[in-house]
DNA sequence: AATTAATAGTTGATTTTGTAACTAACAAGA
DNA sequence: TCTTGTTAGTTACAAAATCAACTATTAATT
């Protein structure tokens, strides 16, 4: 099994992102998935309702990209343990608000600092100024943030 | 829906990572499914084999931290469509080699100098000294490349 | 040699995802 | 108002992932 070629598939960033990814996320998973019994994209939504207070299944899926399908059954899981109310918006009767209950709120800040600690783990093999271009860098991958000029000019572009 | 608290999940690596490799697999995948009718797995078996020449799926999995009934399932497709052939081990009956056959070296072929064209797009969103950085990273989390002592150091360890 | 344990790979059962079709509610134009 | 079209969310069915059990073969232990 030597290597037969110069293509490095290491090397290769879907690759390299997707084992990272895969790496990291396993890692956590263990947190929410023993404590809570929750699914990756369960602890997304809780996530999300955590941080933002009152959201719709609609806005959660445009702000995570998270396929409205998993959002439904997601949210279905999360409101059957009692984690999440529904209630029905009375202007638009199609969409309902979702918020955390008590119970809920109290295993988001229960997980969220275990993410900070994991997150700050993760983030101290490198130096800080590495770690922010690295965050910089898979926000434009994820395309979350549109490449900037900066990027740009160094390309030599105009 | 505004900001409750001063976590971010757009911030937290485990997230950005999984965004970041999903929209580059998703942006890839057209390459080798459109063409090919391959799935994400079959096609990391096939760049394995196209790599490094001859191979078990066990090696392949180790490697690629690919589960063995995936391999397995990826190998029976690939071997179907006559990309792969198998050879018993006279040595030790139990495994078997893979290789390409033709028609498996040319799809690699193909979809190699496809990956590289990909890689580069990608790549040239950012500075060489960057791209260089970021793959180490992502190596480093990935856990294919141990912390090296000049990260260590910037943390002040010893 | 006979028994037991370990390994390479496959298969089957269960869970989760992905895709499409669906329901209910709203919106716009005729 | 009566289509026609659109949107929020759910459900049904197919595809894929996961986990456990299995076969065949080799290695280790007695």
């Amino acid at each position: 099994m030597t290597e037969k070629d110069d293509f490095s598939l290491q090397d290769f960033l879907p690759f390299l992102l997707n084992r990272a990814a895969e790496e990291s996320s396993l890692a956590f998973q263990a947190h929410y998935k023993n404590r809570y019994g929750m699914l990756r994209n369960e602890w997304r939504v809780l996530f999300h309702l955590g941080i933002f207070g009152q959201m719709t299944a609609k806005e959660i899926g445009e702000r995570a990209k998270i396929h409205k399908t998993k959002i439904s059954r997601a949210v279905a899981k999360l409101a059957a343990r009692r984690f999440v109310s529904r209630s029905r918006d009375e202007k638009d009767r199609r969409s309902e608000h979702l918020r955390l209950t008590p119970a809920g709120e109290a295993a988001y800040r229960d997980l969220r600092s275990q993410a900070q600690t994991y997150d700050a783990q993760l983030a101290q093999r490198f130096t800080p100024q590495e770690v922010a271009l690295l965050r910089h860098m898979l926000r434009q991958l994820a395309g979350i943030e549109a490449p900037s000029s900066h990027d740009a000019e160094q390309r030599g572009d105009r």
